[in-house]
Formats: structure tokens, sequence, C-alpha cells
RNA sequence: GCGGACGUGGUGGAACGGUAGACACACGAGACUUAAAAUCUCGAGGGGGCGACCCCGUGCGGGUUCGAGUCCCGCCGUCCGUACCA
């Protein structure tokens, strides 16, 4: 047969046709794993924007490569795909485009399963959901309903942030450098009554546990640990001195994690918040100003590194615990965080460089109570600089001589001792950063949250019975604020306890709730109740989870709450697993340069690749508008996203060039974790290999229809020469896939590719011929994972009538992963000189004798006799001289 | 400020402490072709030498080791995260 060109386009559809029709991705039945060994790969599933461009198609080439390799080494496989699908872009929509956020979003649904779909996953799509499907919320408000029973989801007011353009509150984890996450809007602060989830309460288990997770990366445990941010500390009452104090106060409470510095304070510092500066400021309406000016200060980056340290003295005194008279001032600070800690604190410039900095401007003392080690207590004074280092107790009394571990101590038991009113004076605490999670969003499209306001019988769940609480279809967009809260019927309902006229809640749940649990969901997504334990103890925890960075906190803390939480409120396993991730896998970003033309009156726009025509190549590359003719600029080289257009569309891509073609050069060249450049050459090279791959399997094809029984008695060494090549590449591209180290197993296969080339040259012989069929079936096998479609056409050419996804993956020869003869470097002194050719058994003797032989070995020697020969058997051989 | 990652040819990047630069892209030469595309072969870190060969090379400076891109210490640079957290 002569060869033709594959054509990737229209063999992919074909491929997929079949496997679509012999279910070839169908789970297997979790009640009859059949002894298999289960595993489940996961993608963090989309959210339906549109349409998919090139790089988002990187991640989930990732994780079908996994899958199917997995498969064909024998796992129970769950590789499921679903939709992140409320938000507020498709409210957007309905705003801009008079569309219903539900139908804009069903529409992209659609389009991006297609695309998905020609991608080639080998996705179970039987299990495919949207959070937005009512069947799925109607679940989520379940466990909603099991949570707030458990006191695990509660209503409180307080201050939230308030992003004016979204119209709806978020929580901290949402909020960055002061901007909504989604909207880059400045945050507002409101008092609000909101829902929260007690994260909170599982604050030292998440943060304990991240120790377990040793297939996550490093940083994202680092980053979610300091989030977290757990400190231990000591909460200290400090009472107010009588001539002083306000009406109704006598106290103040501070927490600090260095009581050892306790003999260093010089002033107590609350926030412009706190209660006892509103005290003092309805005296004062100086110090009020001062505290409306604080509240006024803006909170991003930028404000704060130049926002001064400021305060005010409120005038108030208290005293010293250890020492009633000795009085410290009260100042009012604006670098105090009323939610943090007391929202106050004591002061101790020496040992603290933001209240040295406060101490030096308004003149207040520093006292050096820690010696650093090796200074002279005679001669050590704070300059500038506070030390916060371990040291020796000085100027602290009781605790001169300590070193500061035990003066922490010492300070904690007697406080712990010494009572104020019925309470100790000090308190050994331990405190985070990490809050609540206000999970409460005045928007419409989004799960419903389940209960009913009664004014005689408070807030009432709705009952089971009544579940899903739908939204309403007739809902209106037209205006700013929540569709919900202003539709005319929706929220007037009976309270279910008294059955008089009440009002639903019309708050709707953070989408990160529904991404929360969607994973376990995908286990059973048919189940009556919102999990199957069986399904759950079968699947979880998902053992390849595969996603992006920017979810190091938001997403993947948020899972690992939710998970435990309904687990504590009835809906876990039986089998106890608390972690829902074994293994995260935080890919990088397919990149593209960006091109800026210049627009209507001077504003500058982005192009999409596909409207620009590049002349000229290196330094001398010219970018034109493709409709205007006229030049424009190129930008830098961004992630791929809509907003700059940098983005090549999936459709486009693969109807030019295929499936495989695409997921081949996602996976090439740039390690999996590190951003990858798209560029037109890349593709060129990737595109080249599939036809490559199919023109060697069409020609040994041709030369040798069918397989050998067995290796035929005489080899040949060409033949042997690339078996050795063929099992080793197996060995290593099994290796580096279960790593996922992608860009070297394409290596290994270019080189091999490479050796089956070099193979075809010589003349024909049996031996030749047998390790010929067999490079094209082991090949054919190995890029199967990466290029399936490629893999079924080269498997059927090779005249088989089964399908290369139900083949196991085939082991590679042990013998033939050796050689009998190994080539060993020679150093000397450390320097490559010379190599041998020995036998792989050859005792060292023998090759240290080579080695001493060698005229380069003589010659760099100069005369010298060698001291030492360190033999390092198959590997190589260092003369010291 | 704090925390982390990274730094290797023209480029993306390989390399259990053991022959640095695999593989790919770009480049050069050649074969095939009327020609082009496609394909194939060969070359290539830098410098020196006609040559066998020699010298220098993984950001910089030290150290450990028979041997360091890899481990340790100190710098420099780039990127990412994070921040009045008491």
């Amino acid at each position: 047969m002569a060869s033709e060109r594959y054509n990737a386009p229209a063999r992919e559809k074909h491929w997929q046709r079949v496997w679509d029709e012999t279910h070839a991705f169908r789970t297997p039945d979790a009640t009859a794993g059949g002894g298999k060994p289960k595993c489940y790969v996961l993608e963090m599933f989309p959210y339906p924007s549109g349409r998919i461009h090139v790089g988002h198609s990187r991640n989930y080439t990732m994780g079908d490569v996994f899958a199917r390799y997995k498969r064909a080494r024998g796992f129970a496989v769950l590789h499921p795909m679903g939709w992140d699908a409320f938000g507020m872009p498709a409210e957007n929509a309905a705003m801009e485009r008079k569309v219903h956020p539900g139908s804009w979003t069903y529409q992209n649904i659609a389009v991006m399963r297609d695309q998905l779909k020609s991608m080639g996953l080998a996705i179970d799509w039987e299990r495919e959901f949207a959070t937005c499907d009512a069947d799925y919320y109607a679940q989520q408000q379940r466990l909603f309903l099991d949570l707030l029973a458990k006191g695990l989801a509660y209503r409180k007011s307080s201050k939230v942030n308030w992003d004016p353009v979204d119209n709806t509150v978020l929580a901290n984890e949402q909020v960055i450098d002061g901007r909504g996450w989604r909207s880059g809007a400045l945050v507002e602060t409101r008092e609000l009554t909101q829902w929260f989830l007690r994260i909170t309460a599982y604050a030292d288990e998440l943060l304990a546990a991240l120790d377990g997770l040793d297939k996550w990366p490093e940083k994202v445990r680092l980053m979610q640990a300091n989030w977290i941010g757990r400190s231990e500390g000591l909460s200290v009452r400090f009472a107010l001195d009588k001539a002083t104090a306000p009406k109704g106060h006598s106290e103040v409470e501070v927490y600090t994690t260095r009581p050892d510095t306790l003999f260093g304070a010089s002033f107590l510092a609350v926030a412009p918040d706190h209660p006892l500066a509103k005290a003092a400021a309805d005296k004062d309406p100086d110090l009020a100003a001062f505290c409306e000016d604080c509240r006024h200060m803006g909170t991003s980056v930028v404000d704060l590194e130049s926002a001064e340290k400021k305060g005010f003295d409120t005038g108030i005194r208290v005293q010293h615990p250890f020492d009633k008279s000795w009085l410290l001032p009260v100042w009012v600070a604006n670098f105090i965080l009323m939610d943090y800690g007391t929202g106050a604190i004591f002061g101790c410039p020496a040992g603290d460089q933001r209240d040295l900095d406060f101490a030096r401007k308004y003149h207040l003392p520093v006292r050096p109570v820690i010696l650093p080690p090796g200074a002279d207590a005679a001669t050590y004074d704070v300059g500038a600089e506070a030390y916060d280092g371990p040291g020796t107790m000085i100027n602290s009394q009781f605790l001169d001589g300590l070193d500061t571990k035990a003066a922490f101590e010492e300070v904690a038991r007697r406080l712990e001792k010494k009572s104020m009113g019925k309470r100790p004076v000090g308190e050994r605490r331990v405190n985070f950063r990490l809050r609540d999670w206000g999970i409460s969003r005045q928007r419409y499209w989004g799960c419903p949250i389940p209960v009913i306001h009664c004014a005689d019988c408070g807030v009432v769940p709705v009952p089971q019975a009544d579940l899903p609480v739908r939204l309403p279809e007739d809902a209106t967009f037209d205006k700013p604020g929540n569709p919900l809260d202003r539709h005319p019927t929706w929220k007037h309902a009976d309270c279910p306890t008294c059955h008089k006229p009440a009002t639903r809640e019309t708050d709707t749940m953070d989408t990160f709730v529904d991404s929360s649990w969607y994973f376990a969901r995908f286990t059973a997504p048919k189940a009556a109740t919102p999990l199957d334990a069986q399904a759950v103890d079968y699947w979880l925890p998902v053992d390849q989870y595969i996603g992006g960075i920017e979810h190091a906190i938001l997403h993947l803390l948020y899972s690992r709450f939710f998970f435990r939480a309904i687990a504590d409120a009835g809906h876990g396993g039986t089998s106890g697993i608390r972690e829902p991730f074994a293994a995260l896998f935080t890919q990088g970003m397919v990149t593209h340069e960006t091109y800026v033309a210049e627009g209507e009156g001077g504003k500058s726009v982005w192009l999409a690749p596909s409207d620009v025509r590049i002349e000229g190549d290196g330094a001398d590359r010219v970018a034109y508008d493709v409709k205007s003719g006229k030049a424009v600029r190129i930008g830098g080289v961004e992630k791929m996203s809509k907003s700059k257009k940098n983005v090549v569309d999936l459709d486009a891509f693969i109807s030019e060039y295929g499936a495989d073609t695409a997921r081949w050069f996602v996976l090439s060249d740039s390690p999996p974790e590190r951003d990858v450049l798209y560029t037109d050459v890349g593709v060129e090279g990737a595109r080249r290999f599939v036809q490559r791959v199919w023109r060697l399997v069409d020609e040994i094809a041709e030369r040798v229809p069918a397989p050998f029984a067995g290796p035929p008695a005489e080899i040949g060494a060409e033949g042997l020469k690339l078996r050795k090549a063929v099992h080793k590449t197996l060995a290593n591209v099994g290796r580096t896939i279960e790593g996922l180290r992608f860009n070297v197993a394409v290596a290994s296969l270019y080189e091999l590719a490479n050796a089956v080339g070099s193979a075809l040259q010589p003349p024909p012989s049996a031996g030749l011929d047998f390790a010929l069929r067999e490079a094209a079936e082991l090949m054919t096998q190995m890029i199967g994972p990466m290029m399936p479609h490629l893999g079924e056409e080269c498997w059927a050419r090779l005249g088989y009538n089964t399908l290369l996804v139900n083949q196991p993956w085939p082991e590679a020869a042990p013998a033939l992963l050796v050689d009998d003869e190994v080539t060993l470097a020679v150093q000397v002194n450390g320097k490559r000189r010379d190599e041998i050719r020995v036998a792989r058994t050859a005792s060292s003797q023998d090759i240290e004798a080579a080695a001493l032989a060698l005229d380069s070995v003589v010659r760099a020697l100069e005369g010298r006799p060698a001291k030492k020969v360190i033999v390092v058997p198959q590997r190589i051989v260092n003369v010291v001289g």
C-alpha cells in the first residue's frame, strides 16, 4: 500500500464514534470492581464560560493520559467530567443579552461538551452533571440543612466584604489586594447578617492533616498552612486605671504570642473599632475624628505600604499585670485589626519593629528585655531595629536570666494563677488567621439556601419533602440588586412550623460550595442521597487531582473542609476517609503572545492571533492586523485568556491539525508544572510527528503484515539493538507517565521513532523483521494514552480488529533492559579522559587494569602512579593520581 | 518585609551525586525534485590546533566528595505567593 497522509480530523471522528458505541469508557461498577485496584483521576471541572481554547486543553490532556495509562495497567478507572455552572458571568450575560442565565449556561455546556469530546478524552460521560442541575443543588440543599442541624452552618451579623460591581458579599479568600476576585472592584465594608460555614472548627485538623498530604506540592501545603495561620500565645487582661476608665469599662484583653516580653511593654494599642476606643471617642471629638479617618483608610497593598503608623492617646491608663503601680497608656492605632486576636495589643518596642517605630514617633519608652546571643548586657541598646529573636531575659524582674522560651512559660504559669474577677488574668490561647467561610451571595444564579424566616419561629429549615427549593424561571435581570429578593412571589412562603406567612431566604450559596463536593458526587451521580456511602468508600479519595495553582487556597481548602464537615453530618463513607484528594498536581498554563492595536480614540485593543499576520522572524518579526493591514504591536507572552484574546480556539485547531496534534503539543517540551509557550512552529513539530509515526507503522505493517509467534532463533545485531531500544523506551515511558513527566515520555518516544527509522535502512532479515514488527506494535501502544486516535489507527493498520484502548499495557522484557557490554567513562582526577567498553559483569580488577592501560590515562597522569582507582560498576572509573 | 520556586547552548528543555546539553524547535550543508512542499542524511556549547588532541563551560564566590548542574554555606538575578496577624 502506498503511504498516504494520515487524515487526522476524519479518522479521529471515526474512532470517537467507535469508543462511544462500544461504551469504552464506562466506569466499572463499584460493587463489582472485579478485584481490580481503583484509580480515580480528576481534572478540576470547568466553568462553562463559552468555548474551550487550546490553553484549557492541557489540563484535560494530562488527566486523560494518566487515566488511559492506568486503565491499560489494569485499574478500575473513574474519570468523569462535569460543569461548575453557577456564577456571575451567566447573570452578566442575562443583563447584557437578555437571555436567561440557565439557557446561556446550558448552551455553553453543549458547545463545550462537544469540544471536549472532540479531544478524544476517555471520560465516562454517563456521569456528567452540572452544578446548576436541580438534581445536584437539591442534594446540596440537603447537605446544607444537615450542616445547619449540626451547628456547622450558622447566621451572624458581621462586617463583610461587599463587592459593589457584582452587588454581593465575598469571602475573605475571595478578596485579593482589596479587590473582588472576579470583578476586580474595590471591596467595601458593610455590616450584614450572613450565612457562614464553621470552617474554623476544623482549623486544627486542616492544618495538621497537611503533613499527611505527601503527594501534594509543598508549595500548596505551605500556602494553606499560612492561610490557616495558627499561632500559640496568651490572652492577657489588663485592669483599667479607675481614674481614667470610661464608664462601664474595667479591663481590656490583649492577645500576644510573646508574653515573655511583658516587662518591655510601654503602651497598649487598640483598633479604631474597639469598644474601648469607641467609649473614649464619645468624650473626645478629636479621637472620634481620628477613628473615623482610620476607617476610611484604603485596604489595597499600596495603601497599606504607604500608610503611616498613626496613633492617638485615649488618656486611658492600665495597670501592668505584675505591678499595679506601673501604668501604661492606651492608644488607638490605625494598624490594629479588630478581627484578629482581641483587637488590642500591648506594644513592646524593643521586640517588635512596628511597635518600635510607633514608640519612636510618639516618644514612648523603649526598654530592652531580650539580650540577643553574644550581645553584651552592659552595652546592648535598641537602635533603629527591634530584636524579635530568642535570647536571654533582662530588665524583667523574676524573668531575668531565663531564655525566651522559659520566660514564656513562666509568665503564662503566673498569669494563669493570678485571677481578676473570677477569671485568670492570663490564658493560653491558640489563635487562627482563618475566619469562618461566609457563603451568602445576594445573587440569583446559585444554589438557594433552603430556609424560611418566620417572625415567630425564627429560621426554619425547609422540610425535606419540599426540596429542592428551585430557582424561579421568571426572574428579571434588568436592574442591579438581587433578582430573588425583588421577585414578586418567590420569597413568600408559609412557615413550615406555624404555617403563618413567612419569608424565604433570598441569599444563594457561594459557588465554591458547589465545587466543594462535586468530586464525591461523581462516585454516584444519580444516588437519591447526596452521597452513596459504598461508592464513597470504593472510589475516594481522588487518586490524582489535576488543576491550576490558582485554586491552592480557595477551592482546595474549602473542599478539604466541606468533605469533612458533611462526613461529620452523616454524609461520609464508612471507612473514615477525611482527605478528598490523595495526590494533587498543579499544571502550568499555555501561554501565547499578545497583539495590541490602536483602536478608536487611541485606546489599546487586543487582537486575536487569528486576526494577525506575522512577517519576518526572530527580532525582525512584525505583526499586521489582517483586516486593516496596519502594523500592530507584539505584546508580552501571557497565559491564554479570553480577556487578552491571545487564545487559539480548539475547534479551529482540531479541524486543521486534529486532536492528537493538540494533545501531543501540550505535553511536549515543557515540564507539565511549568508554562508552555504556544507557537506555530511548535505545533508544526507535533503535527510532523503524528505523520511520522503513521508512516513508520504503515511501512512496517506493509513489510511485516502479521506478528511473529515468537522471536526467531537468530535475531541479528540490528534486530537486537532495536529490541533493546524499544523495551528501554517502554520501561521509561511507563515510569514517566506514572510520574506525570510527560515531556520526558514524549522525548523518549521521539528517540524511539528515530531508532525505528534507522532500523528500516539495513537489508531485511527475519530477525530485523521481528524486531520491527514488535517495535511498531509497542510504539503504537506507548503513544496510545497520548495520541489515542492515531493509536487506534495504527493498531488497525497492524492488522488487529480489537481496540487499542482495551489492550493491557505491555511489559518490558527485563532481559532486554540490560546490556551485555557497557561503556564506562574513564576519569582522571574527576576529568573525563576516555571511555572503555567492558562486559557488564567485568570485575573491578579487570576494569581498573583496562583503564590504567589507556594511553589517554597514562598521558593525563603525566608519569605519576595512580594513587587510587574508584570503579563504580556499570557507571564510571575514576583514577586518582 | 516574610515564605517559596527557579537560574543549563540561539530557544523549550534532558541528566538515580557518575560521559552535561538527550529530545524537540530554529539554523547550516547535502540527497530526492524541472521547481517548491513534504521526506531523508549529516553537522553543530564556546575557544585553540592541519591533526591525534587540548583548554574553558550548568548565574557568582566558597565548601563537602575520588567525582557536584545535582548536596551544604554566602551572594546576585528572575518569577510566584503573602502581608499591619500582635
